[in-house]
DNA sequence: CCTACCGATCGGTAGG
DNA sequence: CCTACCGATCGGTAGG
């Protein structure tokens, strides 16, 4: 039965729910970073005291660590579904590009807490969370070096690409506006194009 | 007259500078960002307590401005060094963008908080230092944009181009290290000839 | 969902 | 350079 309540006078009730303190952390923690975020801004935003944010999570920590692991998780997914299908080093790198600026375009907030505030992850999951950032660096640099071992990318080191190739999709984050003259989707492909020219792809 | 002071034992009272103080806080900042350092933190690596380091600046935020501005201070006298001399697109990104990879590889520090917590800085300062960003944007954008008409860069928008050049090399912050396999200098080489593969520069 | 409240820590000042 | 101290704010708990 769905809630009728719609009060917004000035004896409503805030009816908040987890996923919408996950949603106003999003949008704080990506414009002032996780340090420079109080939780009375978020529960200010929802129309609640502090205290009550604990209804509906464990931990400003807690948070950190949900956004940026949900994130990671969603990269790492986009990689394998992109890969698959195809051993052409040329598909899978355009393809892996794409899905890659593509997160970064559609989830702008998520892309620029994980670039900016994962180290202030205790531990165990910083050491975590690295390893899933390296676990698709390396798949990265794996297909660039398949690309040159066949001659069909012509690159000096693939990891030094691999980096290149992976922080230029990042900037799409800082910079990229739906409401602007480029979809999310013609962004990714021309990124995925910059990708195979870094690699020396001669068609 | 270079002082002789070299006392560490306990009775050893800390002598410190601003530039000590500076250079600190360039580290600390770096590492756990600048709204994740205390005072305190800076203070105790110096070897006192917080409220001397008052002596060696007038705030924390003021720690903050002076490192983002020099740094962009020489971001853009890098670029105008780099540019001047020659009308050649060709020689001018690929300078253009080796300096600017060659200082993200020798002040890692500088750069990583530069890219980190300038939007923590107060107004006016914030406006000031975007200005300068976006200046050394516009000016590379131009570069490409020149390129393009003299029908020498066949890139689709120059734009787009100038952000992925620019932030893939600020990704040479986040990995370069000193006792790596390559030179600063060799990183910076590399990728200057990337920014020419995504302009499509063909020699 | 709230009020009342906690200890810890923050950046910073006074005064020597 | 120090000690002593400030008000403000932090994340979080108790109890309803």
């Amino acid at each position: 039965m769905p809630s009728t309540d719609t009060r917004t006078g000035p004896d409503a009730r805030a009816v908040v729910t987890s996923e919408a303190v996950l949603d106003t952390a999003l949008t704080l923690f990506a414009q002032r970073g996780y340090h420079g975020t109080a939780l009375s801004q978020i529960a200010e935003i929802l129309g609640i005291r502090t205290p009550s944010l604990y209804n509906h999570m464990r931990s400003k920590q807690e948070l950190l660590e949900t956004i940026v692991r949900q994130t990671l998780d969603h990269v790492l997914a986009d990689f394998h579904a992109a890969v698959k299908g195809t051993d052409d080093p040329v598909v899978q790198l355009r393809e892996a590009t794409r899905v890659y600026a593509l997160r970064h375009a559609t989830h702008r907030r998520e892309a620029l807490i994980v670039n900016r505030d994962t180290t202030s992850l205790p531990e165990p999951a910083l050491t975590a969370m690295r390893q899933r950032r390296r676990e698709h660096e390396r798949a990265i640099r794996s297909v660039i070096a398949r690309g040159i071992e066949s001659g069909t990318f012509a690159v000096g080191n693939a990891g030094l690409a691999s980096f290149a190739i992976l922080e230029m999709s990042v900037s799409i984050a800082r910079w990229f506006r739906e409401d602007g003259p480029r979809t999310a989707e013609q962004v990714a492909d021309e990124y995925a194009e910059f990708a195979l020219r870094i690699v020396r792809y001669r068609p």
